[in-house]
DNA sequence: TGAAATTATATTGTGCACGATATAATAGTG
DNA sequence: CACTATTATATCGTGCACAATATAATTTCA
């Protein structure tokens, strides 16, 4: 039944099947892809969903700030803020007292979207088709082996 | 300690602590950054990296069943295969029995390569510093829902 | 105080990821 | 046997994801 890794032969090693890491980033990209019909409703994609609840649970942030919580640098975070922005969804605006930083409100269209957003998890939850056990088993081994990967 | 989905209140849904997507999304992207090191030094990134692992396990392939083994579609990994044949580790013909399909064998180039990878798993599972355990764990969590999803 | 180091954000370049559409070959069917 | 449907792959457009580099503002400290 179980086979610690060491008893794996090399043939075994690059086989897709004995691999943990593609299932989770199969797993990841299965996720976004039940997102999407939701998040569609509210024209925002999965990446630019997290960044606004980010906001909605703490508001203004810096550019930094948000990319800290999300884990996405510099390369990632600035342009989608940016098209967030363009879709009316926050402002960004220089602090006048240091004018490296730039930070991230919320437009009202932006607030209102928090009550629409909402609805989403469960919906996707549902979509999935996965017990909230499973689910809280899956978050606790994922959160686990995240905070020593780090 | 536990708490049903049910008996969050609306204000938890939307924070990013309560969600159980963001930290697979963040893993698999933390996972990714750690094979990163160990694949550069045989110069192919991690979703490559899986495309070549199909094909090591079985040879030729063509172009959609290496796709569906990976859930890409074909807009992923046709670009993806060219960049493979252009750094010489896999060919590509039209079958000429049937000119639609693409057939995709490994070069010498590309066997060779096997070797280089079979040391990889090992290297990024000490270098994320996770237990044979955790990961069985995760794996089996993973794939039950990831079968769920599909 | 002014040059060097640090910090915050932006930009560039490459490679996914995927929906939508295109193209061309083959299969099915009236 | 033509004509429609299906299938396999490719292309296009948008949006991440991230390393590397750039830029500009602030701090540090000699």
């Amino acid at each position: 039944m179980f086979v610690p890794a060491k008893l794996q032969n090399m043939d075994d090693k690059l086989k897709l099947k004995s691999q943990v890491c593609f299932p989770i980033y199969a797993l990841s990209r299965e996720i976004v892809k039940h997102y999407r019909p939701f998040l569609d409703e509210i024209d925002i994609t999965y990446p630019q969903y997290l960044a606004m609840m980010v906001l909605w649970e703490n508001e203004p942030q810096t550019v930094n700030q948000i990319g800290d919580k999300l884990n996405l640098d510099n390369g990632t975070i600035t342009p989608l803020l940016k098209r967030l922005a363009a879709k009316g969804f926050i402002s960004r605006k220089r602090k006048s007292c240091d004018e490296r930083v730039v930070e991230i409100s919320l437009t009202e269209s932006g607030k209102q979207l928090k009550s629409k957003a909402e609805k989403v998890p469960q919906k996707v939850v549902e979509s999935m088709g996965v017990t909230p056990e499973d689910l809280m088993q899956l978050k606790a081994i994922v959160l686990k082996i995240l905070d020593r990967a780090k």
